[in-house]
DNA sequence: ACTTCGAATGGGAAGCATTCTCATTTGGGT
DNA sequence: ACCCAAATGAGAATGCTTCCCATTCGAAGT
């Protein structure tokens, strides 16, 4: 794999601060701009971040990645709403009862075709506010 | 956008042919090697396919793209479990429960953030039964 | 069958996001 | 202050995908 422990330099508390700012998951583009760090380097930290659990990579809408700080980091579990005009992407919470629901989904998948399940992915896709005018 | 309507050539049946004989989202790669035709032809006819309405995108472990038959074209609603290993994408079906809950989610997300979702995206990742041997 | 014309084809070039390379710099521990 | 592995960053390299464009195909009309 990766490395497990990495050290907290100038260069990844900038990244993480963008992170923590934003709210939501940014592109690699926006962490460059917001954190002040080149391209190779902004590629190479969040990799090594998403190795440590400490940043999600989430999908975007094009092919492009995104990221955000891990869920035990923010303030909980969340998913995703994705903009399929402007590609922004937003949190939004799942009720208790999907969750709940969601888990005992899972254990279904194990025991009827013996895939593990690592984590799940509930995204919705579709217009944002803005791009529905 | 692109055009709706499309003709059914023998490349694109071949296409067609492969997806639905897999029956599980293929890499670009598998559709070329399944149904012969060359690389150009298969990214041009998936694209068209999909903006048909015939063809159903879904991301896969990389970066790289899968495709299968549309919902309406195969026989149900269904999700994914993503191999993070080996990369292979495989259906799975929701319960009745889990479905009719998401859709109530996604009532309350337009109401309550403004966002209009188009479709949901319920997708798994783990280890499928070979790679966890 | 023959013609016609827009749609489809396909090989390669181009475009992007991402990863790799490697010489140089940085920083934590001794 | 010194050492050495870790981190940096500019550009090269990679890999997936889209674009270009000269050639071919095919459905509709004659």
């Amino acid at each position: 794999m990766a490395p497990f422990e990495v050290r907290l330099t100038a260069h990844r508390r900038a990244v993480l601060g963008a992170l923590e700012a934003a709210g939501r998951p940014l592109s690699v583009e926006e962490v460059v701009a917001a954190a002040g760090v080149p391209t190779s380097t902004a590629y190479r930290n969040l990799s090594e971040l998403v190795d440590c659990g400490v940043v999600a990579r989430v999908a975007g809408a094009g092919g492009a990645d995104r990221h955000e700080l891990a869920e035990a980091l923010s303030h909980h579990h969340h998913h995703h709403m994705v903009c399929t005009r402007c590609g922004t992407v937003s949190d939004f919470d799942p009720s208790r009862q999907l969750e709940r629901l969601i888990g005992r989904e899972i254990e279904q998948i194990l025991e009827e075709t013996g895939f593990a399940v690592d984590h799940h992915v509930f995204d919705v896709r579709g217009l944002c506010r803005r791009c529905r005018d």
